[in-house]
DNA sequence: TTATATTGTTAAACTGCTTAACAATATTGG
DNA sequence: CCAATATTGTTAAGCAGTTTAACAATATAA
């Protein structure tokens, strides 16, 4: 059983984590083409990336984000030639998305960039029980589940 | 020991419960006095109220961000009456900040948010034992220490 | 006492988002 | 079949929150 002062460590600890992932996400990052891509850049590379002809609507809904914000965002990727907008023949209204080459190695060194965060982690933790990954899992439920309720009450 | 899966099943759900936090801290919110107020607001009245009469140059290194955010950052805080900017006498050039009793206001609320968020993330988890905390204060060592590592080498 | 350092402010620019207005294309209902 | 409606995407304007650069005022050091 925990005391009161280690549940505030958990908390401070947990606000800690937040503010450094922050920060780490703030500046840019070169992932293998030359440019420097910021986060919501590479996040928006990883989604066409993984789901292949997306188009404009579904990738906002994918991202969260407004179909405003993607066209914007694309427009920005384009221009760095990272991503191609499409259209199909038989449908003139959607716009498709696919990554060009050189977006196609963003999207590898991001993900290796993702392999290696991880393994440092891994690394840093020791090797985990089966008991502590499924108390993991339950912590980051719990934390979404909180988030989910307080973003419906007053949001 | 844990499998790749289940490896991989961490970092999504990492992922995820950054987009939430993220999501989550978007919209602004009253603490009680009537002004809605932005995460980034509420978290400098925060710093302000645990660090009575700080000054300028101080309070930007505890919330990591330049000077000139702080000050346009008070600038809006003042306004909305909740910081005061006032001279010491011994000091013509520092600018030392205090919360006003609105700002007070504000800053119990926001501690007593976080407690209720806290109570019902503890009420989702149920009762953790020491080993569990244990290991989630490594969890968060482990990530705290990676981003740094990642921070340092190409930011 | 002059040069330098420190402290704070302001202006301009940028990222990344939103909403609103719009244009082009598809679908549907009479 | 065609007019009304829905869907899809783009653009413009604006906001939050940051940065850098230029600046002014004050304090410290040589």
């Amino acid at each position: 059983m925990v005391t009161h002062a280690e549940l505030m460590n958990i908390s401070a600890g947990w606000i800690r984590v937040l503010n450094i992932m922050n920060e780490l996400e703030s500046s840019p990052r070169d992932f293998g083409t030359g440019d420097l891509l910021h986060c919501s850049e590479i996040h928006t590379l990883m989604v066409i990336g993984k789901n292949p002809d997306v188009n404009v609507t579904n990738l906002a809904t994918l991202l969260g984000i407004s179909k405003s914000a993607i066209s914007q965002m694309i427009t920005r990727l384009a221009r760095k030639g990272l991503v191609e907008r499409y259209k199909c023949p038989e449908n003139e209204k959607e716009t498709k998305l696919c990554l060009t080459p050189r977006g196609t190695i963003a999207f590898l060194g991001h993900e290796q960039h993702h392999a290696i965060i991880f393994t440092r982690m891994q690394e840093k933790l020791g090797i985990m029980t089966t008991e502590q990954y499924e108390f993991l899992i339950r912590v980051f439920h719990a934390i979404e589940e909180t988030a989910k309720e307080f973003k419906d009450s007053q949001g």
